[in-house]
DNA sequence: CATTATGATTGTTA
DNA sequence: TAACAATCATAATG
């Protein structure tokens, strides 16, 4: 209603100009307050039909007239005349100090739709969407199917969204052809300038994008709505994918000695763990941080993870064991190369087909091999190199393993090959907490119970 | 149904 | 202020 109020007295502006000469309209463009409260969105279709009935019905009448007047033979001299009065006249009125700031409001609600995917690109459809993050979390079947309901209704509100929008902006458009055709028309009668026609455009493209505004609000509104509503439904607690935990755990014990992700780390654990904002947002979503809760929380999310699992690990370090050389031997071969090539050490045994021996290649030669190549790396170059922590973490890994398969780790338990980290030489981050040592209470130091068999 | 695993929260600390 | 430690609550498991 109010909308259609001001459209209306908008455009009530440019008829009205016709009939009093003065060229005064809209002095104050209806664009003082957009208190644009009313949540009701109207027809903009019907608006635009009632409003070209009533014009042309003016226009209807006027036309008699107009048509007198184009034809007065004085008509040159009043024509004359109003450019002078208008020329004194419109100077005040062209204070063209609207110079389209982007709304910050606008820009926030912008990126929101964008985040949560309502604007963003075509996602080649909801199910096809859901399709891909369930493949992305690997085996999380029951994710998806959680997810599910939550997507199709996003592309719901999304379809709304897109169509609503289109309808907008082609009545937009509509209008605004059908107003610069009114004036064009009208500045026969009476002077107008471009400028001042696009000046009642720009009017008009305001109050259109503030509707879409509205728009975009109440969309943004339908989202929150419906994502606490999903929460609400599972507000209990989701297991990590088996795929993130994976990566977290790779994560972990490949740096076992600084279990401590940057924060780029974790973003990045995050986006490769994709994390969603669903299991994101829980914590979150109390205080209004609605501003990033998009892309801070996941983080949040993996320094939890991070958290416990130092905490659990360090608390009964045995229990871990199993896992943790579970997840070394996983990278063992990975590291083994990089270190092999950070080291130059380019006469290895298996050039080609990296995991040839994988399953079994942690036999004695192997671990072996590895171990020279890590001792080489300790004993002079890796202090004051700039290998750096990419290394480290490798030999973190190797150590495990060898530790495990070859029965080094007495030696390489008392060897501080990471003291120049300040850490204690097995990863005990903060106080005494060795692994190698704690392995030996569970398997001793020179049980060389074989991995390979498993 | 009891137990364990695990993600999140809360309060404390350096 | 991040990390820790204790704790809660629920999922997973047997």
């Amino acid at each position: 209603m109010d909308e259609q109020a001001r459209i209306m007295q908008a455009l009530g502006g440019v008829s009205l100009a016709g009939h009093s000469v003065q060229g005064g309209m809209g002095l104050q463009p209806p664009h003082g307050h957009d208190g644009t409260d009313d949540g009701r969105k109207q027809d903009i279709g019907d608006i635009l039909h009632q409003i070209m009935t009533i014009t042309d019905q003016s226009l209807d009448e006027a036309q008699a007239k107009k048509h007198g007047l184009n034809c007065h033979r004085m008509k040159p001299a009043l024509f004359s005349v109003l450019c002078e009065i208008k020329e004194k006249t419109g100077l005040s009125i062209r204070g063209s100090q609207e110079e389209d700031p982007p709304d910050p409001q606008l820009m926030r609600l912008d990126n929101m739709l964008l985040a949560e995917g309502v604007s963003g690109p075509e996602k080649g459809g909801g199910s096809a969407a859901a399709a891909a993050a369930a493949a992305a979390s690997g085996g999380a079947s029951d994710n998806s199917i959680e997810h599910s309901d939550y997507r199709s209704k996003l592309t719901q509100i999304r379809q709304i969204y897109h169509t609503e929008l289109e309808k907008y902006e082609q009545a937009c458009n509509e209008f605004t052809t059908h107003v610069m055709n009114l004036l064009r028309e009208q500045s026969r009668t009476r002077p107008i300038s471009p400028k001042e026609i696009e000046r009642m455009v720009g009017i008009i493209h305001r109050k259109f994008s503030s509707i879409q505004m509205q728009l975009k609000q109440s969309t943004c509104e339908a989202v929150m709505i419906l994502r606490s509503r999903f929460l609400d439904a599972r507000r209990k607690r989701r297991n990590f994918s088996k795929q993130a935990t994976e990566i977290l755990n790779e994560y972990f014990y490949s740096h076992l000695s600084n279990p401590y992700p940057s924060e780029e780390a974790k973003e990045e654990l995050a986006k490769k763990c994709s994390i969603t904002v669903s299991q994101a947002a829980l914590q979150t979503d109390k205080r209004e941080s609605s501003e990033h809760m998009a892309d801070s929380a996941p983080q949040s999310v993996v320094s939890n993870w991070f958290g416990n699992k130092r905490i659990r690990y360090k608390k009964n370090i045995g229990k871990f064991q199993e896992e943790a050389n579970l997840y070394a031997a996983k990278t063992a071969v990975t590291a083994a190369h990089a270190v092999a090539a950070a080291v130059q050490n380019s006469q290895t045994n298996s050039p080609t087909t990296p995991n040839s021996g994988s399953s079994g290649s942690f036999n004695l030669p192997n671990s072996g091999d590895m171990f020279l190549s890590m001792q080489s790396l300790n004993g002079d170059s890796y202090q004051g190199a700039q290998v750096g922590v990419n290394v480290q973490s490798q030999v973190d890994t190797l150590r495990h393993v060898i530790s495990q398969t070859a029965g080094y780790s007495e030696a390489l338990g008392g060897n501080t090959m990471y003291s120049p980290n300040g850490l204690n030489a097995n990863g005990g981050w903060h106080d005494a907490m060795t692994p190698s040592s704690v392995i030996s209470p569970t398997e001793g130091p020179g049980s060389v119970h074989s991995d390979t068999s498993n």
